[in-house]
DNA sequence: GGCGACGTACTACCGTGGTAGTTGATCGAG
DNA sequence: CTCGATCAACTACCACGGTAGTACGTCGCC
C-alpha cells in the first residue's frame, strides 16, 4: 500500500473537499463549489487538478470534451495521515500528548469536555481485543 | 503581535528544536545536535538559518567570527499555531472533533485513556494551581 | 609570513504549491 | 461556413523549503 503521507497544500485540500463531497466534478463545478476564500481563476483550478493528477490524488475521465474529475484518495486517509504527521512532529507520536496540549491550551468549554469524556468512556470500557 | 501561523518546514522545525533545547547555538552546534535523519551539510544549515532569520523565527549575534543563533519564537507558540492550523483545516476549528478522530482511529491504549480522563477531570475543577 | 582550517556570504538549482495568461481545438449558433 | 464561447494544454512566473558548492575573509599554527 504505502500511503506515505499525502501533504496537500491549502488550495489542493480545498479542491479535494469539493471532490469528496460529490462523486464527480468538472473544473467549472469545482470553481463554483469552492468557498469564496478559495475562488480562483478557472485556469488555476485546471492547472492544480493536472498537478494533483500527476500526484495520484485525483483522476479524470473525458465526457465529450470536458474532463470529469474524481478523488482517488479518501478523506479519512488524508485526515489520518495529516493528524499522524503532526503528532509525530510535535509530540513524538504520542497522541495523548496532543490531547494534553489541547486541554492545557484551553481549547474546550465544559460542554465539549463532557462530550469528550463520553467518547472516552465508550472507547475504554467494552469488549475490544487489546488492552488488558 | 500578529502570530500569523508560523509554518516551518521539516528541517526548519528540526533546527528550531535544537535552538529550543539550548539558549544559544552556532551552526556547528546545530549540525552536531541534529538527529541523524536531519544531518545535513553545514552550509545547508547555515543557509537555512539565514532564511529563518529573514523570516524572524531566529536571530543571531556575532561572537568573534562565529554566529550564535537563538530562537525568536517559543515552542509553545509554534505548537499552538500548528495544532490550531490543522484543527481548522480538518475539523473547522472544532478541537473536540480532532479528539474524536483520534479516538475512533484507535490511537490510544487503555493506559493513555485513563491518563487523558484524568487530565479532563483536572480541567473542570480548580485546585492545584500549576504543578511540576 | 605563508598556509590551511574554519566560517559566513553568495550563488545556483530542484521540486512543488500557487497563480494565471495564451494558444489552439472544438462545438454550437447564426 | 464563419464566429464566438468554451475547454484543456502549454507556458511562464513567483515564493519557499531544501540542498549544497564556491568564494572569500580571518585566525591560529608552523
Amino acid at each position: 500500500m504505502a500511503k506515505k503521507t499525502h501533504h496537500l497544500g491549502d488550495l489542493q485540500y480545498a479542491i479535494m473537499r469539493v471532490l469528496w463531497a460529490t462523486p464527480e466534478a468538472t473544473v467549472a463545478d469545482v470553481c463554483q463549489t469552492l468557498p469564496k476564500e478559495h475562488q480562483r481563476a478557472p485556469t488555476t483550478i485546471a492547472t492544480m487538478l493536472t498537478k494533483m493528477e500527476r500526484k495520484g490524488v485525483v483522476a479524470h475521465r473525458a465526457d465529450g470534451r470536458v474532463f470529469v474529475y474524481r478523488a482517488k484518495i479518501r478523506e479519512a486517509d488524508v485526515h489520518r495521515s495529516m493528524v499522524t504527521d503532526l503528532t509525530e512532529r510535535l509530540f513524538e507520536g504520542d497522541a495523548a500528548a496532543l490531547v494534553s496540549h489541547l486541554l492545557t491550551e484551553g481549547e474546550f468549554d465544559s460542554d465539549e469536555l463532557s462530550r469528550i469524556r463520553a467518547l472516552i468512556d465508550r472507547q475504554g470500557k467494552p469488549e475490544r481485543g487489546h488492552g488488558r
